[in-house]
Parts: structure tokens; C-alpha cells; sequence
DNA sequence: GATATAGATACTGATATAGTATCCATAAAT
DNA sequence: ATTTATGGATACTATATCAGTATCTATATC
């Protein structure tokens, strides 16, 4: 446990309690929902606050709201803003001169990957955090 | 540079050599081509040869061909081939027994990210090992 | 003014990727 | 039959990223 990124993961899993239940809540809490790490909870908070997708109150009684309504932030939103490292890597090893292959195959890799990203991208905008939080609800009943 | 899989698109890179040589060649040239570390790409071919994508003969003047035709291979061939950890990771942290989020978000997210999942693979399996080959003609010529 | 919060920073620990070195088994070349 | 060049396996090391820990500052409420 520690070299999957699981910010993603935490990043949904905050802003769905606080969506369930529709308050403001402290980074102590939420990291105690999580049971996460506070400060490793405290960054991701930092990360959606900057994305305007969670709502700061900085100071004593301060906390994380949601910015907007549930419908209209996108698992894509948490995503993006979290900003994990692309799913696909491609290597970047010197290229050796006299291959055709080496020299190309760099390119063409990110040609095609974009369109990949493009897919996860295209997925995950089909899914909202109202959809996890009613998911979610669904299975406690 | 370490903690990307790159595995994936070394692979691709093998693959296309062959293919694009038509012939067999050794892991020492394979390596070479990428300018990768010749365990490395060793270990990645193996896996290739398990696969049953690459088509090996051990002994002096072995080395790997292709086992089947570039047309037939496609990415997702070869991504599953390598079996690179899952694109997304989702955190397993233990539940807090009081919070229905907490409680819920594992199975839900698992949920939704088979999906996103699926989707990258159906991305995959457009394109071929011969297609590849092609676009690095098409940039070469 | 005291206090509880967000937010930032520096350091540490754990894990997975990739590199290095070396060995064995096998089959071709001689 | 011997030599030799290959695939394949293994053990160890180096490094980078993720995550945890500790501590500090700024700010707004009480």
C-alpha cells in the first residue's frame, strides 16, 4: 500500500460524505471517515478547494462544503482535479538513430494513447457524484 | 523515471521492431532498439512469449519472432499480455463502522470503475500491431 | 486574546519500477 | 563431443513516487 495512486479514490469518497450528508465538515472528520491519513486528507481537501469543486471556511469553526450541487460535479471534475499521473506511460529511452521503429514509435504511442485517455475521459464524465452518493444510499437501505 | 509502468508501450516497441523487420531478433538487439536495459526488455518479452504473441526459439542463433500476424494482435492483445497494474486504484482503508459513505464507497467505486475500465479496453482493441507499424512507416517515409 | 481551523513545508517510511550481476538450460555451430 | 550464443531465471540494488508524521503560520470565530 503506498505507489497505486489512491487520491482519486479518496477524493470521491470525501466529497460523497459530505453530499450524503450535506453539510460542512472539518479535515479532521473527513480524514476520520476515510480513516486516511489527516494531513494526506488535508492536500487532496486543498487540491478540489482549488478546483472550486469543495467550498473552504478557513479559521476556527471553518471546513469543506460542496461548491456546487452534486448533479453537476462530473467524476471527471474529481479527476481532473486531483490530477493523477496519466494511466498510460509511454518509456522515454534515448532513440537509437538507425531504427525506424525507435525513432517513430514514440509519437505514434501518444497518438494513439490520447485517444485511450480520451476514452477514460468520456467514461468517467458519464457518472456524477449525485449518482455515488445515491449508489451509495441504494445499498444501506 | 521509476514508478510509471512502462512496460506497456516497451512492449508495443518489441513488437513493432519485429514486425516491422519481419524476422527474428535477439533480446540483445531488441534491447538495443528501445536503449533499455536488456533484463528489462528480457522479462518484458517473456511475458510476450507466454502470451503467446511472441513466438521464441531458445539455443544458439534463437531469439523471437512474431507468432502471429500483426493484423490479428492488437493493443489490447499486448496490454493484457504485460498485465500492468489496474489504471485505477481505489483505497482500502478500513471502514468506519458509523458512516454509510465509508461503509459503501469501496463496492460503488468498484462499481463504477469496472466500467471506465471497459472502456479502455474496448480503446485497446481497435488498434493493431499493424496499424502501428503503419503510422511508423507513414512518419518515417 | 484564546482557540480551532485551513494550509504549507520538511522530513521519513514503504513500495513498485527498473537496473545490475550472475547463473542455468538448451540448441546450434564447429 | 565441445564450444558457444542464446533464452530464461534469480537475487540484489537504486530510485522515484506515494503516503505518513511532525510542525509551523495565517486566519476567523468565540
Amino acid at each position: 500500500m503506498a505507489s497505486v495512486n489512491t487520491q482519486f479514490s479518496i477524493a470521491v469518497h470525501v466529497l460523497a460524505a459530505i453530499a450524503h450528508n450535506e453539510g460542512v465538515f472539518t479535515s479532521e472528520i473527513l480524514a476520520g471517515s476515510v480513516n486516511a491519513n489527516p494531513v494526506f486528507v488535508k492536500r487532496i481537501l486543498v487540491k478540489l478547494s482549488k478546483a472550486k469543486l469543495a467550498k473552504t471556511t478557513v479559521g476556527k469553526s471553518g471546513g469543506y462544503g460542496l461548491a456546487r450541487s452534486p448533479k453537476s460535479i462530473s467524476l471527471l471534475d474529481i479527476y481532473s482535479a486531483v490530477n493523477p499521473p496519466d494511466a498510460f506511460a509511454i518509456h522515454a529511452y534515448p532513440k537509437t538513430k538507425e531504427c525506424v521503429v525507435s525513432c517513430n514509435i514514440k509519437e505514434v504511442m501518444s497518438d494513439v494513447l490520447v485517444g485511450t485517455q480520451e476514452a477514460v475521459r468520456r467514461d468517467l464524465r458519464q457518472t456524477t457524484l449525485a449518482d455515488v452518493v445515491s449508489k451509495i444510499r441504494a445499498r444501506s437501505g
